[in-house]
DNA sequence: GCGGTACCTGTACTTCGGTCCAATAGCCGG
DNA sequence: CCGGCTATTGGACCGAAGTACAGGTACCGC
């Protein structure tokens, strides 16, 4: 594994001794685009007080692409985290936190899990509960009915539009074997790519 | 680290593979109450088809107390996820994930994280800007309105499973041509692939 | 006329999707 | 125990899809 670059992005361009502590290759990102270190694998976004959690979460997001960012807040609230998950960040703690739970902060996310404090649960729940469910889509199945288990499973994930690498990343298995499904897939429902099989997933024909 | 034991509870009173590649360990929870290798660091519920996620997850928290609980279902679904979660769940994952992926969740729970599935982090995550465009955030069917009477026709026929050399065939232009016109249709509707873009065609959401 | 838009096409390139070969492993029924 | 089904993966290959860069024509309004 290369070495891991955690970049700290804040209006000072000095680190916090916490941050170098926890992570001593850290790396001031300020509003610099990219540093000359090599892509980060995290982004630590300080949230300076008064200014909007989402527009600066974005700001970071759009610089920095797909890499996860976690926020730190001077003064944190439920609130403000919530505003920050909702833009997408995957963490968020206290600015001045241990440099101990630091380094578990960045281990939860960079193996793919989301940081929150146990009081949010609750309100991230109640938040994300009113989210419109697009389709019944379990209702017809015979689709279903000529597909094994794990077929079923990646033709729904193929049919809501997902690409290959990351059905493989959502089941844990290889693309490789994404491909021995489709494949399978295809020829049993009689279809011949994706796009055919989102059809007959949602109830229509193709053409 | 010391021994963790981890405990799966299941309708059957044997262990998935899956699950004893994961964690040679293992130990099966059934309905005993401790089982006699001590006390498991976490619990691994499998919700059984059918039956009420809530009750089952409530039943096995108050058997194990404060031990975190990560859910197992054989067709997960983000409803099902969001009761898991707001019953105490800390983890929500498929059944027949990698034991790779078992692990990471396991770690990243045992750290204090919230493993949440990948489809539910989307969900999450949308409703935020995407990169290139600021998200049109549209009402369904508006999708016509954002393009030229030329790209309304490719988008039909992209939508129905066409492929470009038959769209191309069909209007009579190159293929060439065609694929300007998907590019023109996919930065307008903010949707990354001709398939997503058959889903916001036919009113649905990508993911 | 000039700027803007829609429409059309070309070359070259990268990435993704799909298929063919083949192989290992576990489970289950006869 | 063996044959069949399922799940998984590898390598190689090819074509489709998508992107980047670079044009061309035509229409329309100021």
């Amino acid at each position: 594994m290369t070495e891991s670059i955690h970049c700290f992005v804040s209006r000072h361009p000095d680190l916090l001794p916490r941050w170098r502590e926890a992570f001593p290759s850290a790396v001031a990102g300020a509003d610099a685009k990219v540093s000359p270190h090599g892509t980060p694998c995290m982004i630590w976004a300080r949230l300076e007080p008064g200014a909007a959690p989402v527009s600066a979460i974005e700001r970071v997001r759009g610089e920095f692409g797909a890499i996860p960012v976690v926020v730190l807040s001077d003064q944190p609230s439920d609130e403000e985290a919530l505003s920050c998950f909702a833009a997408g960040a995957r963490g968020y703690c206290n600015t001045h936190s241990a440099a101990e739970l630091l380094r578990r902060i960045a281990d939860v996310v960079l193996q793919g899990g989301l940081w929150i404090g146990e009081s949010l649960m609750q309100r991230l729940l109640q938040g994300t509960a009113r989210v419109p469910m697009p389709a019944p889509s379990w209702a017809p199945r015979d689709w279903a009915a000529l597909l094994t288990e794990r077929e079923r499973e990646v033709a729904a994930a193929v049919a809501d539009g997902a690409s290959n690498k990351e059905i493989a990343r959502q089941l844990g298995i290889t693309e490789r074997t994404i491909k021995a499904h489709t494949g399978a897939i295809f020829e049993k429902l009689g279809v011949r790519d994706r796009l055919q099989l989102s059809l007959v997933v949602h109830g229509r024909q193709p053409n």
